[in-house]
DNA sequence: ATATCGTACAACCAAATGGTTGTAGATCAG
DNA sequence: CTGATCTACAACCATTTGGTTGTACGATAT
């Protein structure tokens, strides 16, 4: 299905944004307090433009929000993005607890 | 440190590994039954070789294990990745919690 | 013994990733 | 107004990724 097609890319690009520990570093801070982008890229060895680029990773996971604000853009954490992947993990959990529960009905029906 | 260094790219294997809706759907078919890395292979479509490189991805990341069984090669869930991946999302949900908590307690103090 | 099956692995390719520098537009301070 | 600050974005580069085909080799079946 075409509905299924987005979902899934949607989870392709929140599953990127946490595989780079720079990122789940930026959405730790932001989780916490509100750091603009040039707060960020203060904490990093790396160029403000890299910084940049990550945020916006994350913004497209769903993962954080920017709102400008003067002439600074606000970074602050989104729960969305952290409940969908959360979500997906559980449902995983739940398949392994079934396949463990009918290996427990196996055994016990001998 | 070093130590947290080897489990920060761990972690990037880890979600890394889930980035890809391939690769998620074989964790999910592999927690339920076991394949054999060909049997995988027939599900997709895409070559033998494509299948079995996702399941290297899987396995670098402790998300499958794979068995010699004669000529074959079977692939099993592996509950530890799964456990890995879940905890550190929780830890990221108790940071958003305390936060929560935080902001309710400044709304009550005044 | 030979052909087939399942796997591994190398070589290759296009596209994406994670980084850089440089340029330009807003916004703010003096 | 001018200069400094914050951001956006383009262009570029090396490496990784996700795919392909082809080759080789052990295990199985006839």
């Amino acid at each position: 299905m075409v509905v299924d097609q987005l979902r899934e890319t949607e989870l392709d690009r929140l599953f990127q944004a946490f595989a780079d520990s720079t990122r789940r570093d930026i959405v730790r801070r932001v989780t916490v307090t509100e750091y603009s982008v040039s707060g960020l890229a203060a904490l990093y060895a790396m160029s403000f433009a890299a910084v940049q680029k990550h945020v916006a990773v994350l913004e497209r996971a769903s993962l954080v929000t920017k709102e400008k604000r003067g002439r600074e853009q606000i970074v602050r954490g989104n729960h969305e993005g952290l409940q969908k992947a959360r979500w997906l993990l559980d449902e995983y959990e739940q398949v392994w607890r079934q396949r463990a529960a009918r290996i427990a009905d196996i055994l016990a029906e001998e």
